[in-house]
RNA sequence: GGAGAGAUGCCGGAGUGGUUGAACGGGACGGUCUCGAAAACCGUUGUGCGCAUUAGCGUACCCAGGGUUCGAAUCCCUGUCUCUCCGCCA
């Protein structure tokens, strides 16, 4: 049973752990921690102690019989023993249970660098990138693009199957799935990627591997007979993919990249910004996943943040990157940033890509582990990863920054190839 | 979905109740030999937890969880996964 936070930086550092708790927003009972702690080694020096008595006794007993002695005397008195060890062990059992319970609701300490804050607002912008465009027409929303080009049709989308699930049509399937291959390829080719095809559905153990369960179950669709949830991101099912494993140091790092169509029921959010692609229960995205040594995650995670960014860049497409504030970071993460990108018509920033560092975190829930050479101690990796990047709302940029007077929408250079060289997008039916 | 077989260390593979954390073989690593290498020979080669934290000591782990027993990798039950055959199917 892997811990998440280490039991040992909890006993050593009670007071830093509760601010680092409470600054995230979110609730631990650290003391609580620290009383079962205490009771669980008690028991367990007591516990071993009587299966050493055991074992020398049972060693005794086959002596014994050996030499034609009788060993009755001894059975019985090992047998009380044993009757003893097992009342131990369901206590113990029951001791780590509560343990393991609270333990893994304890969210991961923000990092050093993160701002103190309460929530969205606190959040530092750190970066922008190019330039917001005017149009000198009326500019029309992706909804309304979607429409008059007939590449969109969440209406029929909501018929087979519910609100929030997108159909993409003719020219703008294509697009969708040139979005999807040239960002992959970009990885692949340029940023030194393995790509994985991974699973759409992931059991309990890889939700709560990567830190979604047990927090986030609500927000996940769930396929109760087989009870497999739908992934609300392939960071699930890629972060899985080395759990419970050594992985050998000079691996390291390894970096996928995978597509998935990512599923999130939402719960709760009605309203305008559920127009459209704004927020949907269905979406695609290219995620990138690292698994690196402890020293070198904050690295990687500034260069995850380029890889992402860098597509962004080749298609054009406005961008703001935002240091999220202690209130405002997941769970799992210990520091993370928000790439944000410009939609024209909604004259505000989209979130497309959240780029995390979840240092030691994922690998102890998950047990991820790395080993420079036999005989060395094996230490848990630290796992990065982040979107590169999600298509709904680059699509919502895509289209409304590259629209034209006559409703049309240019396609970006980089996709050409992707698209039949095609270089525009007008209304087919 | 039905019938059967299986799951042992980095790999192959033994082991059906008593010093077996696990034979044997391979691989890897260190050493001897060599100008160097190969071969040969010698040695090392898992993980968690607790105590000491320098060496170490103890305990648990042979898919997982229960059970039987003084004692289980070995016997019994349940589950998961893999393989073979049949059925169904994109």
């Amino acid at each position: 049973m892997p811990p998440m936070l280490d039991i040992k930086l909890i006993r050593e550092n009670p007071e830093k752990v509760k601010k680092a708790i409470e600054s995230k927003n979110e609730k631990g009972d650290v003391d609580k921690l620290l009383k079962l702690d205490k009771q669980r080694r008690d028991l367990i020096y007591i516990t071993e102690d009587l299966k050493k008595q055991r074992n020398e006794n049972s060693s005794q007993v086959a002596l014994a019989k050996k030499e034609g002695r009788d060993a009755q005397a001894l059975i019985v008195k090992t047998k009380e023993i044993s009757q003893q060890i097992k009342e131990h062990d369901e206590k113990l059992q029951q001791i780590e249970n509560e343990i393991y319970t609270e333990l893994s609701r304890l969210p991961n300490l923000p990092h050093g660098d993160v701002p103190i804050g309460k929530d969205a607002a606190d959040n530092v912008e750190v970066k922008r990138w190019g330039s917001i465009p005017e149009f000198d027409f009326k500019a029309l929303d992706h909804l309304q693009l979607g429409e008059r080009l007939n590449i969109l049709d969440f209406k029929r989308g909501g018929k087979v199957t519910g609100s929030g699930f997108p159909v993409y049509k003719g020219l703008g399937a294509r697009l969708e799935r040139a979005l999807i291959n040239y960002m992959l390829d970009i990885h692949i080719n340029e940023h030194g990627y393995t790509e994985i095809f991974p699973p759409f559905l992931a059991n309990r153990e890889s939700m709560f591997g990567t830190g979604q369960l047990p927090k986030l179950e609500n927000d996940m669709y769930l396929a109760d007979k087989d009870d497999l949830f739908l992934i609300p991101t392939s960071e699930v099912t890629v972060t899985n993919l080395h759990r419970d494993e050594i992985l050998p140091g000079d691996k390291l790092p390894i970096k996928y990249t995978a597509y998935s169509a990512c599923f999130r029921r939402e719960a709760g959010s009605y309203g305008k910004e559920t127009r459209g692609f704004l927020r949907v229960h269905q979406f695609n995205k290219v995620e990138m996943v690292n698994f690196v040594r402890p020293e070198e995650s904050y690295q990687f995670h500034e260069q995850l943040l380029k890889e992402a960014t860098d597509i962004l860049e080749r298609l054009n497409i406005p961008y703001r990157v935002l240091l999220l504030c202690t209130g405002d970071l997941s769970f799992a993460a210990a520091k993370c940033y928000d790439i944000e990108t410009w939609s024209p018509a909604e004259q505000k920033w989209l979130e497309a890509s959240s780029v995390s560092n979840f240092e030691d975190f994922q690998a102890r829930r998950a047990n991820i582990r790395f080993k420079d050479e036999q005989g060395a101690k094996p230490a848990f990796v630290h796992t990065l990863n982040g979107s590169g990047l999600a298509t709904s709302r680059l699509m919502v940029s895509l289209l409304e920054n590259y629209q034209t007077d006559e409703g049309t929408v240019i396609i970006p250079e980089p996709l050409r190839p992707y698209m039949g060289n095609m270089d525009i997008i007008k209304r087919s039916y």
